[in-house]
DNA sequence: GCCAACGTTGGC
DNA sequence: GCCAACGTTGGC
């Protein structure tokens, strides 16, 4: 099982949204790099849920419902796919982009090196070391 | 094939 | 509001 991070300014797409609606296509996604990300997931993989611009934190844990397919939202014959996502559970406490650069075990989290990638792959370890700042 | 111009994202 | 990073476009 792989692990994933997506990214979503709350004021286009919150977790809230997403909870409220117990999931979502994941389309929309315009970057080949990020597409290639997207055609990488398996339904069960895990995907931190992070908030960007406004909160810059990690919200929630997510899961891969279904396989990449084509983007519903883009052009017939075009290269973008989406994939369907339903919520997992929130973080008890959201982990800031701060925290996750303080921590040591953070300091390869993709994320941070690549920041304006919008579906970015996540180690094991990283995704546990997210989930144990997350706690209460 | 190169590169300047431009648009977008996202942190600060 | 600014700017760095980065992707895309289009002229040459």
């Amino acid at each position: 099982m792989n692990h994933w991070l997506v990214k979503s300014e709350p004021e286009a797409y919150s977790w809230d949204t997403f909870t409220q609606e117990k999931g979502t296509a994941w389309t929309g996604v315009r970057n080949y790099q990020a597409r290639n990300n997207l055609n990488q997931m398996q339904p069960g993989d895990l995907v931190l849920f992070y908030h960007s611009v406004s909160e810059k934190a990690v919200v929630g844990v997510a899961e891969v419902a279904g396989p990449a397919a084509p983007d519903a939202t883009a052009e017939a014959g075009s290269p973008w796919v989406a994939v369907q996502l339903r919520p997992v559970q929130a973080l008890a406490r959201p982990v800031p982009l701060a925290a996750l650069k303080a921590d040591t075990r953070l300091h390869q989290l993709a994320l941070l090196r690549q920041s304006r990638l919008s579906v970015l792959p996540v180690r094991p370890e990283e995704f546990d070391a997210v989930l144990e700042l997350g706690q209460s």
